[in-house]
DNA sequence: CTTTACCTTCCCGTGACTGGAACCCCTATA
DNA sequence: TATAGGGGTTCCAGTCACGGGAAGGTAAAG
């Protein structure tokens, strides 16, 4: 399999699989006129990694998540934690940006939105709340 | 007034106050031994710009905020089209957040977490929902 | 044979900083 | 007066996860 047929299939672009092989996630062997071979496997690795990354896993945590799949001996405890401790950041990120959205919010039904400069959205960020 | 003492009074971090010199937001003038020598106006700039970033605009839209806020002759409603604009790019992003948050909390309940290596969470990420 | 499509590597740019090195400046104390 | 410290200055490199684009080799189609 060449990379266009592997991006196409793992709905990743080429260029982040070349990315993805040069910080070691895949390591396809090479043809013998240098195009990467994928075999099925790295194919499928690619798909995993394209399904972690949707879930907001870094490339870090999916290396971990890689390597836990690949280990039959794991504990299920261990993937259980990476996820557990990935959902709390994704539950920081989202009360970081509610809290934005209220304030926002709240200014944006204060402000008039008409022709003339004054203004509670620039009033607030001129002096604080 | 130094840097230290604008930076502890608009809570920016002295490098990033030099950032924004760099890119334009700020231009103190400089003392004789080279060092900048902000005014209060600059100083009213920058927490200016504090309380925007802390909203999540970006800098170019922060750059636009305070084009608008020096413009005296300035209509709201380009202020209110600038933040519905951010509005609904944050409310993009919390959707995101929220999509991955229930599937990431579905998966993390349906896993046992226990020392044995059988994990729902892996096997989702591997063979797709 | 030529065109076209695909592959390769390499280097630069993104956003908004942060860290660190190497150096200058000012004040206070031994 | 030497020195120690705590400012300040510039510049360069790194972050994260790629994307754009150039320059060139290769394969399939007409």
């Amino acid at each position: 399999m060449n990379i266009g047929e592997v991006a196409t299939r793992s709905g990743l672009p080429a260029k982040t699989i070349r990315y993805y092989e040069d910080i070691g996630l895949v390591t396809p062997p090479r043809d013998t006129n240098g195009y990467r071979a994928f075999r099925e496997a790295d194919l499928h690795k690619l798909a995993f990694l394209a399904r972690a990354r949707a879930l907001g896993f870094s490339i870090e945590e999916c290396r971990l998540l890689m390597g836990l799949y690949e280990d039959e001996s794991r504990a299920s405890a261990d993937v259980k934690q990476l996820a557990l401790e990935h959902l709390a950041s994704i539950d920081d990120k989202i009360a970081q940006l509610q809290g934005m959205r209220a304030t926002l919010s709240t200014l944006v039904q204060a402000c008039h939105g008409d022709d003339r400069p004054d203004c509670p959205i620039l009033q607030d960020l001129a002096e604080g709340s």
